[in-house]
DNA sequence: AGCAGAGCGGAACGATCCGTTCCACTGCTA
DNA sequence: TAGCAGTGGAACGGATCGTTCCGCTCTGCT
């Protein structure tokens, strides 16, 4: 392989540019298992030394918040594609399972408040609230979600499948589809006829993680 | 106040029963805000110091083993008093409605791994088990639950309400109460004709958390 | 009244743990 | 072939936390 300055690149460099990628998926495999792992922990996963990781971020900070970055892109661009799906009830309920199995929510909630955020992840969080207003908008003129849900219940339905966790990440994602399989029965109308209790979840009710905690 | 021997004792015993209780709520409530808190947490809470701990408590596993030993009998007795309710549903869902309120779950399963368990607590989770079973067995009896429901995806409910948590915790006590409704609602015979996804979650599969971690 | 000690507060200690820095080394790249 | 981008990993300094220990207070008994 190689060449001088093509696209492919032998040797070193293209060591370093696999690298990058390869210290990306072990730490959010790492950060995902357990949100306060120390960065050692990140670079045996990769393989790699720990300078490795301090050549391409400047601290742990810095990584965390590239991951948690990623993982709200992540959900704005499904949240998109979902949108593009005519069938209301389909959109949302697709979103949703594709959602549960990347885990985003682990990446961008529990990662929150270990790290200062910029203000275009705000912009992103921002648009994401957009997004899932409009899934949960469509959801209802399909007569298919009860009327007394909200968009915010998307968050206790999100946190009660990321709660979910076994040793196995596919099995995971099995009992996850499960546990999303019940809520989503539970939100349809078809359920129950007696509202659900208490006063809805709002807008600034989870947002308390995103204060700087330890 | 005051006697010699009665039972009222006045002056420094009295306070010092009273710490026996002052420093187990204390611990409840630390702990289950955060299972890997400092133990000096607990008894600045308590408004004790930390000899007062020392002085009940061989160490912070003992603390650890006690608080889920306790939260373990609640259970099996909020279990016990809903098998004398008459009605099959009710007694279904007024044992997870006390379950979830008392945060039993995040006494239990979250704390698990910390110490190491007892014989008895061998038991009584055995115990817990058939009771739980019971209570499934009921609710399905009643036709209200809907069949392919398992007794372990109580684990999962669980997990999914004892997963919200927002600062105030009257608050969540409400959005739990509202998580569990939906779910509640997504079990019951009248949700959707299809079934539940993936193989049903089985005996061992939330096992693993007792098996010493870290 | 006086004393022994139960009960306690909190400083201090030692063991980890973890983020970050630093330096020596390797083998491309120019 | 010279130089440096890229790296591994030891070492450091700070922070955290469980546990111990010492000195004090004030009670309950003689």
């Amino acid at each position: 392989m190689s060449t001088t300055s093509g696209k492919t690149l032998g040797g070193r460099r293209a060591q370093a540019a696999r690298n990058d990628e390869v210290i990306l998926e072990a730490a959010r495999a790492v950060f995902l298992d357990d949100p306060k792992a120390p960065i050692a922990a990140v670079a045996d996963r990769a393989g790699v030394g720990i300078s490795a990781l301090y050549r391409r971020y400047a601290g742990k900070e810095d990584l965390l918040r590239q991951l948690c970055h990623d993982g709200l892109r992540r959900y704005v661009a499904e949240a998109e594609a979902a949108l593009d799906e005519p069938d209301d009830w389909a959109a949302f309920t697709g979103f949703l399972a594709r959602v549960v199995d990347a885990d985003v929510h682990s990446l961008t909630v529990h990662l929150a408040g270990t790290f200062t955020p910029t203000e275009e992840m705000g912009r992103d969080a921002m648009r994401a609230g957009e997004l899932a207003t409009a899934l949960v908008d469509r959801a209802h003129a399909s007569g298919r979600l009860r009327p007394d849900a909200v968009v915010h219940d998307l968050g206790l339905l999100l946190e009660a499948c990321a709660a979910v966790r076994v040793p196995d990440p596919e099995r995971t994602r099995q009992l996850r589809r499960r546990q999303l399989a019940v809520l989503l029965a539970g939100l349809s109308s078809a359920s129950g006829a007696d509202p659900l209790p208490g006063p809805p979840p709002a807008a600034g009710e989870f947002d308390w993680r995103w204060r700087r905690r330890e």
